[in-house]
DNA sequence: CTGTTAGCGCATTCAC
DNA sequence: GTGAATGCGCTAACAG
């Protein structure tokens, strides 16, 4: 059997009430000798306290529970990977939860989580979420009493409790360096036109044109899913429209990706003929054939950022002063070709 | 404040015990309307159950952990999908911790785990665990009671608790894949000769070969790290032993990927002039510039099997007739050619 | 400085 | 059929 408190006191002569304070370094309350004899036997009996018990008498364990669409998604899988760093370092644990992108599912494992006393929530939401569901969502939060953070996804959500990237920026990034490099004839696969995110993006590369004195051209927009196929789709409409292209702005790696793909089936090399530049920074970027230039979000800080929002006390229940914003941050690699030097 | 039994007993005017049963379905110790007035109640109080008070009566949580080296790993990413789908069907949890293939880590974790009061540990050790090493995290779990299922790393541990699969017949597909497109001269990039599954591989693919009548050749074979780098250095040795070379069956994907990227850089065309067979199947195989052929280990399935050994009450704690043994599947895709036909 | 007491929310044994 | 009592292991308020 585990030891517990009372077999410390049992053995020490001591009162269990004394053995506790002792263990969790309590207000000195005890006599040097006391405090010695009991910490050796704790020690001895290779004492750990029984979190479950304690969470009881606390309300709430120190369990964050991360609530994602899918963990297969290298985006996710490094935000959990900071998260969880971030929680080993504090005696925290992690709770991991799919929810498919099905608000239902959100929701019933936000329930969970609460019952399970998770001391928190770091929370991306199902992609089909409405403005109404987000709501319902942070209302159970906040009914429950659950310190939350949530993970910028595609939904503009009043609150304070979030971390996100600043989207505009990345695409301001990404158009500047295309810009810089050469290229006049910039092409953007956008994502669905009614997600925040991508029209942040849009904007941060209409601010960028604007420097250069470019007039953003209707006819080198193509909007897509932000899957691989909807990146082959894209290339496919640019190609119809007979403009010339000098670079493609891809607004994910995975429509990067796909876009690639389509051009070279076209006989379009890269970067030789069109330049690419993708937005996530994923694990296989670096891998590919043509290392993708793209735009990286550190989710793995945004992680950790986000864990240790609801770890530590003066944050935990307090909003913050503002939301938490990251940098997004250009990543060279062999996609682009400098046209300068043509 | 959440509802608990007391406030139902006091609303119902019964005795917690009562409610308790009825809301826990227990053998029949009520009276029909008794039974109907408390379930009615506890519907519109909204009860859920405390969960961290269960436990701690119960002993131990419905919480699976999973320990593995780094959840970024797309191996061990689907492994955890799968974990959670089974643990979401019955209503258990898992919480995820990541030993960055330390043995220390490993060791930390399965204590806290324990800690938390745990209901049973899905395990994949550390890369630079010992026999002995290993030996002392089963020893940790048996004798804090905790249910565990192995998942097949490296090493060969002696029980029966454990989820793998089946590299020779694994190494035996691809091989025979091979020899079957028409391929004579077919060279491997192996893992680390130490670790038992590229061994066990290695006997897979000599068992096809000794069907087709051919020999081992030991200039075929390099020795590989199961990194992309050391899939690449690999080449170059195969390449400078100057033997004819048709196809490479690399024992993972990521050396796959890195023995094409380093054959193309030498002008060696695949799959038209070397086809390639990887392992594993990882996420990026699919959008690849050849999509990768490969053979294909069910993670996803055995997490699911792992997680349903712990939470199933009859497999709980009694050690499973055999290991349960996956099949790996071969995954046609675009980068072996036929042979047969030029 | 120290120990007694109460209680977190629940399951379970045992007596009625 | 029913409910009172006990305890899971721990913390904290209070009294000495």
């Amino acid at each position: 059997m585990r030891t517990t408190l009372k077999q410390i006191a049992d053995v020490t002569k001591m009162s269990i009430t004394i053995v506790s304070q002792v263990i969790n370094n309590k207000p000195c309350r005890v006599s040097k000798e006391k405090r010695k004899l009991i910490l050796e036997t704790a020690e001895e009996l290779n004492y750990r306290p029984n979190l479950v018990a304690v969470g009881l008498v606390k309300g709430s364990t120190n369990i964050i529970g991360l609530a994602i669409s899918d963990i297969r998604n290298n985006f996710f899988s490094v935000l959990a990977k900071g998260v969880e760093e971030e929680c080993q370092k504090n005696n925290w644990n992690m709770i991991l939860c799919n929810s498919n992108d099905k608000h239902s599912k959100d929701m019933a494992n936000l329930q969970m989580l609460a019952d399970k006393g998770a001391g928190g929530i770091i929370f991306g939401m199902a992609s089909e979420t409405t403005e109404a569901m987000a709501q319902e969502c942070i209302e159970f939060m906040q009914q429950e009493h659950l310190p939350y953070m949530l993970v910028d996804r595609y939904i503009d959500i009043q609150t304070d409790r979030i971390v996100c990237v600043d989207h505009v920026q990345g695409g301001y990034l990404a158009t500047s360096y295309l810009l810089k490099m050469g290229h006049k004839n910039i092409a953007y696969i956008t994502g669905p036109s009614n997600l925040i995110d991508s029209q942040q993006r849009l904007t941060g590369c209409n601010e960028a044109l604007g420097e250069y004195g470019i007039v953003p051209n209707q006819n080198l927009i193509a909007e897509g899913k932000y899957t691989f196929e909807s990146g082959a789709a894209a290339v496919e409409k640019l190609l119809k429209r007979s403009v010339k292209i000098d670079a493609i702005f891809a607004f994910n790696d995975m429509m990067a990706i796909g876009a690639i793909k389509r051009l070279r089936e076209h006989g379009i090399q890269v970067p030789q003929d069109v330049s690419i530049v993708g937005y996530d920074d994923i694990f296989m970027d670096e891998f590919l054939d043509v290392p993708l230039t793209t735009i990286k979000q550190p989710m793995k800080e945004m992680g950790r950022a986000a864990a240790r929002q609801i770890i530590n006390p003066e944050s935990r229940y307090k909003n913050g002063e503002k939301r938490i914003i990251f940098e997004p941050k250009l990543v060279i690699r062999k996609s682009v070709i400098d046209r300068n030097e043509l």
